[in-house]
DNA sequence: CCGTTATAATTTGTATACAATAAGATGAAA
DNA sequence: TTTCATCTTATTGTATACAAATTATAACGG
């Protein structure tokens, strides 16, 4: 996993946002650059490095020499994300099925809801699993900007998962759903196959017990 | 224009950025952070913050202990910049118009056109409102993250747009085309306005003479 | 006891020193 | 001349020292 001769500064970065979107760095927690420094091992500069990059990322947030904290999840965020996500994967599912290729993605679809279902006793895990199936859908773009737009917005769905539940819905009862969106797929019933990617994981907008913005 | 008592990485980034939009820095122009102190006078520790941020952006690509240089453009970045734009704008369109609101944003958006033909002298200046534009249409989504990314990825396009005239149609013709597409959205007229926008700003994906992939 | 102000400690921003890697120059041998 | 190896130089990555700003603490007066 972590590759050899890789700069501290990557180091660094991978295990602050795993550790932020596993929950270890909760929402609303103060970062301090000595603390983490501590915790890695190394100097302030791969550190500082680290955190500008999360904090491109939109994971850490931070004024002119105020302190660091991990990113709250409001309402308005969750709200923006499912937003984005419709418009991305909206395009995307059209175009899955207008090319033809329904069958195709079927499979490649298919061989990610069985990951999900063998990631089901971990939320994180899951959740990891998870955007590893909406990345497919996006792949259909074929476009590297999109999927590294996307993947980065969706870490932070990563977080809000493991919050809340899926509009209330468990686990299980998500992955028999996506199941069954993979036949419709396979059919090609582009109505039924997306009315169930909807329902799942585009939300509400108001379904949430965190923090308001 | 620059702010008082703002960090230095800051004013680093948006000194660098701009030099690499107007193409001071042009596409595969090799940076060396000695070259970009001493043209800034400042310390190392700033400049390699600011060329951090502009990695993420994309705008700067270096490997490991490897000299890093402005990026190249090529025809796939371009395929790729003119897809996103078109999911986007694609989607913020239709939205103008199915929730009614197509006359005030016909006038919100000529605003914009109006400060494009004032602009009309310098092809820098003109991106730059043509970008203003198109931040216009997506507002629509009073999305955050969208406007980010949006706006990200359409800094790119300024440093496009002036390699390639839109098309081989030049600023004046634009100019006058997205004055009827305002007023064909001020009548409502989704169709045509949308063809309007589709043509001078979505691009072909192979209307470029610059570098191929 | 409460609030205010001054002071100390912590924290981030910046500058510089050192280490590791890569790029270029030099020179010898074929 | 060409090619390969070695050495020098330049450049990036990392560590540390210092400055500026914030935050916490303590002292003081009401």
């Amino acid at each position: 996993m972590a590759e050899k001769s890789m700069s501290l500064a990557v180091q660094a970065y991978e295990r602050i946002k795993h550790n932020i979107l596993n929950l270890t760095y909760p929402p609303g927690m103060t970062l301090t650059e000595t603390m983490l420094t501590g915790e890695l091992n190394m100097s302030r500069s791969p550190v500082r490095t680290a955190i500008q990059m999360l904090q491109t990322e939109g994971l850490i947030v931070s004024d002119y020499y105020k302190s660091m904290i991990v990113k709250e999840i409001t309402d308005k965020d969750i709200h923006e994300l499912y937003q984005l996500r419709e418009i991305f994967e909206g395009g995307a599912f059209k175009l899955i099925f207008s090319s033809g290729r329904y069958e195709e993605f079927s499979y490649r679809i298919e061989e990610k809801v069985v990951r999900m279902c063998a990631a089901a006793a971990d939320l994180y895990d899951w959740e990891v699993a998870d955007t590893a199936m909406h990345m497919e859908i996006i792949s259909i773009f074929e476009n590297e900007r999109i999927n590294r737009i996307y993947e980065n917005n969706l870490s932070e769905l990563i977080r809000i998962g493991q919050y809340s539940i899926k509009n209330g819905m468990g686990i299980s009862k998500t992955n028999e759903n996506l199941k069954k969106m993979v036949q419709y797929m396979r059919k090609g019933n582009y109505e039924k196959a997306y009315a169930i990617l909807k329902a799942d994981h585009f939300g509400t907008g108001k379904d949430s017990a965190l923090k308001g913005h």
